[in-house]
DNA sequence: GTATACATACAATCGTGAATGTAAATTAAT
DNA sequence: ATTAATTTACATTCACGATTGTATGTATAC
């Protein structure tokens, strides 16, 4: 074939990592090949080697265009002073829950991301990435929980970064169960409920 | 080569067990051959086809290694009337925990089984028996808390199998997030304090 | 002697990356 | 405004290594 517009070109990479997303969720990262991924955009790989350098970066793409708005999301938190920062906390978080449980492109690439990917090797960068988003994440966990705790003048029950550490884990491992059997539980209720049990434990009530 | 004594076969299926645990751990599961195993067991993959069907069998056997004897601590709960129920829950919990941490079997075989396995096609019967195995989990706990509920003739703050729901995510968050980077916090300890945390949220005190 | 516990050899497939081809879109020159 | 030159955005082809499953060989324990 032939040269397209910019705009064709684009099109052809957003329905590239749409393709990847879908055939990654349904065969796993390592199985699928790139030409699997081609045939299901509908062209070849020649495509992918242009807009991409190889499996690992075709990854790393997907896998932004889903963790950016959520990081994008968890950093404005806290940063309206008349909010009440355990309230956002939460919204902050059943958000996320929502768009898991809700919206399959994120659903989707949760998926992967938990089951069906194997962090080695090139990829090893992508579990780097979870990392520094779990940093940041429980950062701005035990500022919320240290601002709640200040706010209601109490002191919280355990020291506020190892109760940050704990309500993170909380996040994931909710977020893990249920990926492994997503039929057994409402994530966004259980969620909720599980975290404001967790909070009252800290010593925080709504 | 040639006939070995029963023994020795006993001991080359170990051997194959353990290097296949070590390699995995090292390369990810899709990424190891058997080759790779056999060579790293000190035998040929001629010695891995007698003793296992193919590489989701060999998986399997090793995942077994690991996971029986936690089950069978799990089981092991509530057996005792004369002890506290959440003092049993609490003792299993950390002795998983402190196996992870400390013990360099368990912990290899845990991060295959969080980071570095893609569960599908031939390794979706394992990820069925992980289901299992969190159902068991969660039956299990929600015994545990209605009985130490009821000998504290408190009401549960939230529905038991939601409490138990919840629990168990705590812990396999607990594990997940540990395992993207140890060196973080202490596995046991941090348990300890989230667990008593949540416990407490849900009313239940030592 | 025979079944066992492997080792060795073989065929067939699959995925990758690079090389090469090519038609259309852009740009520059006239 | 044409035309020519040059990129662009892919498609096609190829060489190569890596794995897998199986088939067959073989020495030894029983």
């Amino acid at each position: 074939m032939a040269r397209r517009t910019k705009e064709d070109a684009e099109e052809t990479r957003h329905q590239l990592l749409e393709a990847a997303q879908r055939v990654f969720a349904e065969k796993g990262v390592s199985r699928t090949s790139l030409q699997d991924i081609a045939q299901a955009a509908g062209v070849t790989r020649g495509a992918i080697y242009w807009h991409f350098k190889n499996k690992a970066e075709l990854f790393n793409a997907m896998m932004d265009s889903a963790v950016l708005p959520m990081e994008q999301a968890m950093q404005q938190m806290g940063h309206d002073a008349r909010q009440d920062p355990l309230a956002e906390l939460e919204r902050a978080v059943l958000q996320t829950m929502r768009s898991i449980e809700s919206d399959a492109r994120t659903r989707a690439i949760f998926e992967v991301a938990t089951l069906k990917v194997e962090y080695v090797d090139e990829l090893l960068a992508v579990k780097q990435r979870h990392v520094q988003c779990y940093l940041d994440g429980t950062r701005q966990m035990q500022r919320s929980l240290e601002d709640a705790a200040a706010r209601r003048a109490v002191a919280l029950a355990v020291p506020a970064d190892t109760a940050a550490h704990g309500l993170h884990a909380l996040m994931v491992g909710l977020i893990h169960t249920w990926m492994l059997e997503p039929s057994r539980f409402k994530l966004v209720a259980v969620s909720q409920i599980a975290i404001r049990t967790y909070l009252a434990g800290l010593g925080l009530k709504f």
